[in-house]
DNA sequence: CTATAAAATTTTATCGATAAAAGTCAACAA
DNA sequence: TTGTTGACTTTTATCGATAAAATTTTATAG
């Protein structure tokens, strides 16, 4: 990871990444190759390689020989994502729970604490840990729990819309307050259900979970599950 | 589509991709820039572009300044491969089904028809169409029946596993003789339960249909499919 | 003969420059 | 005024060269 071993092709997917899902690069706004040399100051061909694998990641559109845009935003967009985030992450996490032995259980436990502790020490307000910091630790427990999933394109797309919907979450960042207990709370249910190896429960709460990015974002959009017989809740806690 | 008005990268895309499905670049391989400049007759910007997008694509894999290598092969990706199909399409395939509307129909007869009629052409044997017009009707009768989905990334999803899966295919053409007749017979079959609006049926036949392309690669594979209550016969036909 | 180190070679990653295409604007004709 | 043509500007796509990194080979010491 040291900065010499990377390609700034590399750094550059990095940086563009975060500018897009933070907002600094709005949705639909022409990304200039020129502009874009200027402010991350390096050459054409890393940014143009760059933003090439960031148009296969959904961040970026890519108009043949018209440049390259950040990709727009919408409720139907965001409700496509969940929608197919549902389908493949209850999939994923079914076959996760059938097949997990204790070491994933371990790397779910340790997730958590991690989660639940950086939670802490940001409530307690003295620490250079931010909201970055968090959220890394939210997408390594979501990636906990899939770990023992067989699928590694399962686990792959997974990774993939949790970051189109990060876009979301961050854009939403702004307007709504956050509840830390809250956020660690859910996150609390959803291991218990997993790691009790109750499918049906864990299925519901994750797609619930799911539910709240387009919940927080687009209040009155219709929520997406359909995964199991039994009903849940629907109140709006926090986003996922 | 004039040559002209297409890129290198685009060219190059193509180009490459053709080559890996059709067993030229053999799995593993590695892929010089140095070598593909000759081969192609281009530099190596578009060449580079080209291969980052088809990594992203599944059919190269890059490893970060070690240049990249054609994607490997193995009955576990095929499973992969189609057991992910199978959860993204069949969902794709109801979605249709619910949305579906009389043009949708139309377009599932005329591809259909399409197919008909180049699988008649090429039995006959005079004739230009070849393997390759038949594979794009294949394609674009696959692509009609989900062409009502309203999910714009569960057709994007299908479509790369699509292409995936087509690499198997064709490596297994050259084992396997073809039986063009039995060919059509499925996909009426298919056409039929979709154009009937027989839910159940449909999705049988199109798990069964996906897992043909695993079990002619790997006859002893186990079938992915779970989708449905009804049991169905699992024989080996012809490849998805 | 093996293991390490240095040199040589191969290969990738990046840059700066140029050519080609698209988009813009103004002049002119209807 | 409106529409069309053509020059002008902006922007992308591509190339060839170079620098940086990794790999392989060779040489040398133990």
């Amino acid at each position: 990871m040291s900065d010499t071993a990377r390609t700034l092709t590399e750094i550059a997917v990095e940086r563009l990444s975060a500018d897009i899902v933070n907002g600094v690069l709005v949705p639909e706004q022409k990304l200039l190759i020129a502009e874009l040399k200027e402010r991350y100051d390096m050459g054409a061909s890393p940014l143009r390689e760059a933003l090439s694998q960031l148009s296969s990641q959904g961040f970026v559109v890519a108009d043949s020989r018209r440049g390259f845009r950040v990709a727009a935003i919408s409720r139907e967009d965001l409700e496509d994502i969940t929608r197919l985030r549902q389908l493949v992450e209850l999939a994923a996490l079914r076959d996760a729970l059938a097949a997990g032995d204790h070491e994933w259980e371990l790397g779910i436990r340790a997730a958590f604490a991690r989660l639940e502790g950086l939670a802490a020490v940001i409530k307690a307000g003295r620490s250079s840990a931010g909201a970055h910091d968090l959220e890394q630790a939210h997408r390594n427990l979501h990636e906990a729990f899939l770990a023992a999933c067989s699928s590694q394109r399962m686990r792959m797309v997974r990774s993939i819309l949790y970051d189109q919907a990060q876009r979301y979450r961050q854009l939403m960042l702004q307007k709504t307050s956050q509840d830390l207990d809250e956020f660690v709370d859910i996150h609390r249910q959803l291991v218990e259900a997993i790691l009790s190896r109750n499918q049906a429960q864990a299925c519901d709460s994750l797609a619930e979970h799911l539910d709240l990015t387009l919940l927080s974002v687009y209040p009155d959009a219709p929520a997406q599950a359909e995964t199991s017989k039994t009903s849940r809740s629907t109140r709006v806690r926090r986003q996922a």
